[in-house]
DNA sequence: GGATAACATGTTGTGCACAATATAGTTGTT
DNA sequence: AACAACTATATTGTGCACAACATGTTATCC
């Protein structure tokens, strides 16, 4: 038989290892695996799933009458330049959105929908309808895991 | 004022649009804030999250006196191949890990930890604790996260 | 009004993530 | 033995994700 204590150390450093890889883990398998449920469904459109988060601010924005910028953009969805300017770029070479840089502020580039890019909400709006069934998961399940992720965001993005 | 049947279905359509926004969405920004977490402390251990959660499934394995083939780490992680495998050449090049293609059955490739590899074990071992304690997340509040998690992994890998 | 800081976007480079395909090895059938 | 079916890994190509840096712009302080 080994010695009590330092074998319990050894077994509390397995379960920290472990529950973290569980809980952390969690969240990074889940994720993946709900963005390759998408993925079919997006297929139909020829969007990725990034590129569906785009668009649906889009729409909400064109709803507004707003063009937004790209800075906006990545508040909202709080992806950087680096991943939004080749992605925007994409979408303004399928003609769904164009890109203008501003007169008044050069540094600013604004993002506006095309009527085929405004024409493409409808035939994404069964999507969401159709992943939840798709998941299995119920309407107020749903809501209260959204409730959990959304306090966790804050907690994560919070102190900085 | 505008119709009433119409307004309502467009709104329904908006609803639908956020809520699936928000539901999946949430998921998606959680994660990335969360790796986001991680990354100043792996960079002290020069690892990125990926890499991080491959030594976690080699520590364990290591622990047992495993030597696992690709397939299974990939099948613990859900990822494929062709992550793995560049994953895996550096990981080696680092002299964490070796590779070695089975003379039994020359298809399988067993990964095997250095004794480099095994030293990080310790180095990392705080790395759980620590994380926790940045999130600001109860023990209570993660564990029943983290069940919410699971049980949405299996009902979103369950059926195919 | 000229240095300087702060800002908005773009560019480049590294590393996943995953689909599609290739390669090579194994097993089973006839 | 020959061949098909299957398996395990590798390769290639596209598209994020993000850090670091570059470029040009605006604002501010003195």
């Amino acid at each position: 038989m080994k010695e009590r204590k330092a074998l319990d150390s050894e077994e509390d450093i397995n379960n920290l290892l472990a529950l973290d890889n569980q809980l952390c883990f969690a969240l990074y398998a889940v994720n993946r695996a709900i963005t390759g449920r998408y993925r079919p469904l997006l297929a139909e459109l020829d969007l990725t799933y990034p590129q569906y988060l785009v668009m649906l601010v889009m729409w909400e924005a064109d709803r507004k009458g707003d063009s937004p910028r790209v800075s906006s953009i990545g508040e909202r969805l709080r992806l950087d330049s680096g991943t939004l300017t080749p992605l925007l770029r994409r979408l303004e070479q399928r003609g769904l959105l164009t890109r203008q840089r501003s007169s008044e502020d050069e540094r600013v580039v604004t993002v506006a929908l095309t009527d085929e890019g405004r024409a493409m909400r409808e035939k994404a709006s069964d999507v969401p309808l159709r992943l939840l069934c798709d998941l299995g998961v119920g309407p107020e399940q749903a809501v209260q895991l959204r409730e959990d992720l959304r306090d966790l965001l804050s907690r994560v993005e919070g102190d900085r």
